[in-house]
DNA sequence: ATGAAAGCGCTAACAG
DNA sequence: CTGTTAGCGCTTTCAT
């Protein structure tokens, strides 16, 4: 590794102007700025931005922590967010949490203030809400992406999705479209992050004057095939269900294979719909209708209020910055109720 | 941000103190070892892994270049390589290079030597390797993923798997099924990566004695969308194609889409093969048949080829270590041909 | 057992 | 224009 004394050596000046050569800095006669470029060159140096760093007082690099980067909806959060980053000169460091709270506090000792400049944390059932807060307490800038409970306000900065609304919007459609009797099923616990999707959709179906039953509501993980195994329990009690909400499209995916396996043609049969849009989601086979979360400009959003909260120091407040509203996507998952025979 | 002089100056001793306190190192009295513990639990006292990294000379984070964090098969990647290099103490740098020569270049310039300690970069048809070479050979720490060229060795140390095995098994599984009319479709240019799994394939044809038509191999981009036109163009070219053999599996799921379009049952009509067995593989509909890569196995031994290399310097060998066999998936996307009528 | 001092590679005043 | 000096936050001999 050359380093810039060596150059500087070489080039018969000082690491001073070695510097200011490189980052286009002070004045520099054109004469010796040509000769330190060409030893640069000629010895292929590379500035230690580690130590470039150190002195600046900025690391360079923002963390963000997911519960696992496998995942099909973080790969897509996380190109946004390099892109974004790479804009401003961050790089990005990956920190899967693994739902183990445990890890995440390590990572968050770890990366807090030193090796990262600021944490995105995504929102999740298991995030630790308290050793964000904390470490925001103790200076390190930190944003809360995804946040989806309107009426609560972490100490935190947080860019929010209404996911309320996601939730009315999906249940409408469903409306919409004729069905009655429509089966939910919540990527979560009762009380877990999804709630104020499944609250949305109450509401809608209330709105409609539709009846909600309690047992025609199934909680299940954030997995295909949890939602698979809540659309088999759903559709074995309640026969006549024509509809299949999902909070999310993981579940949804579930609900779709659900039906495949039990012979049901989906939409004629049995509609689904999930939350999210994934890429996943226009691929899958029927492809799925779902409320596309603005992902990118999720992204966008979160990044540039880590910025802000960067530059601000200490004097910034804890802006709750919400998106652009979730959008219906219709594709083939969809259709009117059977006709009653 | 607290610092260790701050620390240091609260509990009466010097910095140099607090240091063999934090790592254990050094002969510190327990009162002492008490009095600092205390005071840096007290101030919420984090080092500043940044400079630690700077004067030991060693990097915290190791980059892994890949061409979008997006792409199906990445994460799974990642989250390997991630979960290994936790376990050295090391933090992973996620480079997406857009399949851009000047955004790869610098992402390795920036990251090389300085921000990360070394570089992981994935094998794909867009990659750089000139630019790896030169970046190896000023000395900074470089592996190669998922080789796939056996006779040709970069001047890298590599971890390859063997995909013309891959493609062999694919072909025989497609031909023991009684399949004599295959068409191939090949997720890359006919110079690409990909061409060892078609030469696998194409061997072990004609080790069967089937005829091997140029007219029935298509190349594609290796994605969903891409694979799902060619799949299409080499139905309408030769409908008597019993099964199609796709060399990844994204573009095998194209095949599958293009199968449900055209009304094909599958497998009863028409078989389809993948290779990689990416998790979408198992929860598609069907369910893809492929030659599974040991992705996880890949991760673990390009991690620890890399911590090899750094520790070896430059007098480090250019390797190429081949990962165990991949190995074939029956799902649901193969059976055998319909009968002739 | 603890302190003093040097230095990792770089930047940022301030002199000259 | 260029050099000198100091210092970012930490680790590490070497003294004491």
């Amino acid at each position: 590794m050359t380093t810039l004394a060596e150059v500087a050596q070489r080039a018969g000046v000082t690491t001073a102007t070695v510097s200011n050569v490189l980052r286009g800095k002070g004045r520099v006669s054109e004469e010796t700025r040509d000769r330190v470029r060409a030893i640069v060159n000629e010895l292929g140096y590379r500035p230690n931005l580690n130590a470039r760093a150190l002195v600046e007082g900025r690391p360079l690099t923002i963390a963000l922590v997911v519960s696992s980067i496998a995942n099909p909806f973080y790969p897509e959060f996380a190109e946004a967010v390099e892109a974004e980053l790479r804009k401003h000169g961050y790089f990005l460091l990956v920190c899967n949490t693994n739902d183990n709270p445990l890890q995440e506090k390590a990572y968050l000792d770890a990366v807090g203030g030193s090796l990262a400049h600021g944490v995105l944390a995504m929102h999740t059932d298991h995030v630790q809400l308290d050793e964000l807060i904390t470490l925001r307490r103790s200076g390190v800038p930190v944003v809360l992406c995804m946040w989806e409970k309107p009426d609560e306000h972490p100490e935190l900065p947080c860019v929010a999705v209404n996911f309320y609304q996601a939730g009315v919007i999906a249940a409408e459609h469903l409306i919409k479209l004729g069905h009655t009797r429509i089966g939910a099923i919540v990527g979560s616990d009762k009380a877990g992050k999804h709630v104020w999707r499944y609250r949305g959709y109450c509401d809608a179906l209330k709105k409609a004057g539709i009846k909600l039953r309690a047992a025609e509501t199934r909680y299940c993980d954030d997995t295909i095939d949890s939602g698979r195994n809540a659309a088999h329990s759903l559709l074995a009690a309640h026969p006549d269900l024509t509809a299949l909400f999902a909070t999310n499209d993981l579940p949804a995916f579930g609900a779709l294979q659900a039906a495949a396996e039990l012979g049901l043609d989906v939409p004629t049969q049995l509609s689904v719909s999930g939350i999210t849009d994934i890429q996943l989601a226009h691929q899958f086979r029927p492809a799925l209708t779902t409320v596309a979360a603005p992902t990118a400009e999720t992204a966008k959003m979160a990044v540039e209020m880590l910025l802000k909260v960067i530059q601000e120091g200490a004097a910034s407040k804890n802006e709750v910055l919400v998106t652009s509203c979730p959008q219906l996507v219709v594709r083939n998952s969809t259709g009117r109720p059977p006709h009653k025979s």
